[in-house]
RNA sequence: UCUUCCUUAGCUCAGUUGGUUAGAGCACCUGACUGUUAAUCAGGGGGUCUCUGGUUCAAGUCCAGAAGGGAGAGCCA
């Protein structure tokens, strides 16, 4: 019976007949086969004694070669590891040319693993971050559940345009060499599939606030798309958000919950894959010792995440933010490129300074000016600000992005026409405040964000298996 | 999209003021060794110097353009 790696590793049984399957990473000294199977990050050493081995199989051992190995789990005869397989048969499922395979048991750049993908899953670095995006995933999931929130799925193809959160990819069966046209000269879209133009979901959010109004609390986990011609490495054309949204929640539950979220879930990946944890940790550290000392980040990857877990995220208001870069030696000595004053949409350099130098902690920014915030958000009373909220992450940058919503028809949709949103078109939204509305909130988190928070990835390319970027959609 | 840097062997990189046949480590192949931990030792094979054009007696090296990639910025999650 086959039986995973990471069980074996336990070192609980001994003196067992077992089989095991996996991948070779490494074959040292013809002796000694460095065995992966993905269900942990640690190796199980395979023991073969080359005078018995037939030859030709020894020689077709090569690394990422599939085999399965039969023989004894028994207590390690070396140092390194606790136990160890010592062979009877070794069968090679899978041959793999090692002069024609890629990756070789050394270190490789991040960016040349990037254009093989396909086999970038087999790396330590690779094995430790998808194992906690799913710890992550699940975390999520769990943390939502035992709240009793409805996961909702949200449409992927939306026919609003509306949103404005962003570009948006078409989604169409017209014959684009042969488009139909109306008589004024434009595609004439009631020829296309839906009868209508349509486009892939940049939010599920709207859709969430029409179901929190049944359920109360609801959250959408699916993914996103946005076409915009960004190339950094914190966005991705296709990415996974996670969007709750509770009815009789205001703006401090609303952060509350962001809080206790984030807290529980990176408490849960940490717990479920220490190891892989470890891992990264190091991964980090090493990769920091190769930058100059005034670079180098104040905190390791497991430091990060246990202050983060032992403290409060900082609570500050848009106006009390401004102040504080006002105050601060940085703008004094001139240092922010770009200025400061109440009103402005914050730049990077104002957010790392808030969140890396001031508070060193996630902060939550809130009562932005309305003026640089989206339609649906609730007006406070001073008729400046709205009821958002911003979660600033050290790093990262925004990770959370969230507000009370509107639940006042005429608020809202004198605010609609003043930002030019078309009310008749958006009719469904404005129901729920004709029928039955409530104060509600809710936020969005950007999952990959998080997955790079909690492994300390420095690309967002590298936490999800095969990202879309402008210009690239390979695998 | 903007700024800036990079592109030399499968990978990581060196290559002097432009000057013979372009190097190293790792990987690969052959052999030795056999309790190794990215095993070690000896030998060997492996190159359209990203592409296009230009300057020059001579270009990996200088100039121009293109493509791809990194970092930072904008937009955002």
């Amino acid at each position: 019976m086959r039986i995973e790696i990471a069980e074996l590793l336990k070192g609980e049984k001994t003196d067992i007949e077992i089989t095991v399957m996996g991948w070779v990473r490494t074959f040292r000294n013809n002796q000694f086969i460095a065995l992966n199977d993905g269900s942990t990050n640690h190796n199980l050493q395979v023991v073969v004694d080359f005078n018995a081995m037939d030859e030709t199989i020894l020689k077709r051992i090569t690394t990422s070669a599939c085999i399965s190995v039969s023989g004894k789990l028994i207590k390690s005869q070396g140092k390194g590891q606790t136990v160890e397989l010592v062979a009877d048969t070794v069968e090679i499922l899978g041959d793999s040319d090692a002069e024609k395979y890629p990756l070789q048991p050394k270190k490789h750049s991040l960016e040349f693993l990037r254009e093989i993908a396909h086999l970038r899953f087999r790396t330590n670095t690779f094995g430790s971050v998808f194992r906690l995006r799913n710890a992550l995933i699940f975390g999520i999931h769990k943390f939502f559940q035992e709240q009793n929130f409805l996961n909702i799925h949200s449409p992927i193809i939306s026919a609003s345009d509306a949103e404005g959160a962003g570009e948006m990819f078409r989604v169409t069966t017209l014959d684009l060499n042969k488009l139909p046209k109306t008589e004024q000269g434009d595609t004439d879209f009631s020829q296309d599939f839906f009868g209508r133009s349509s486009n892939l979901t940049v939010s599920g959010q709207l859709e969430a606030e029409l179901a929190a109004m049944a359920f109360t609390k609801v959250y959408t986990f699916g993914p996103t798309f946005r076409a915009e011609n960004s190339n950094t490495a914190r966005h991705l054309a296709e990415f996974w958000m996670i969007e709750p949204e509770v009815a009789f929640n205001d703006l401090k539950d609303n952060a509350d919950l962001a809080e206790d979220m984030l807290k529980y879930v990176i408490r849960y990946a940490m717990e479920k894959h220490p190891d892989d944890i470890d891992f990264l940790d190091a991964r980090l550290a090493e990769e920091e010792k190769q930058k100059p000392t005034n670079e180098r980040a104040e905190f390791g990857l497991k430091e990060k995440l246990n202050f983060m877990l032992e403290n409060n995220f900082e609570r500050v208001t848009y106006t009390e933010a401004i102040e504080i870069l006002l105050q601060s030696p940085a703008y004094k000595k001139k240092k922010f490129q770009y200025e400061v004053n109440w009103g402005i949409d914050m730049q990077s350099e104002h957010e790392r300074y808030l969140v890396e130098k001031h508070f060193k902690k996630p902060v939550i920014v809130t009562d932005y000016p309305k003026d640089i915030k989206a339609f649906y958000m609730r007006q406070n009373e001073d008729g400046k600000t709205v009821a958002a909220m911003d979660i600033l992450a050290p790093g990262i940058g925004e990770i959370i992005g969230g507000s009370q919503r509107e639940e006042r028809l005429d608020k809202l949709e004198q605010r609609m026409q003043e930002m030019h949103i078309p009310t008749e078109e958006m009719y469904w939204y404005l129901d729920t405040r004709r029928f039955g509305t409530c104060k509600h909130a809710g936020f969005g988190l950007g999952f990959e964000r998080l997955v790079q928070f909690v492994t300390g990835m420095g690309n967002i390319r590298d936490v999800i298996p095969f990202p879309r970027t402008p210009k690239n959609c390979e695998f």
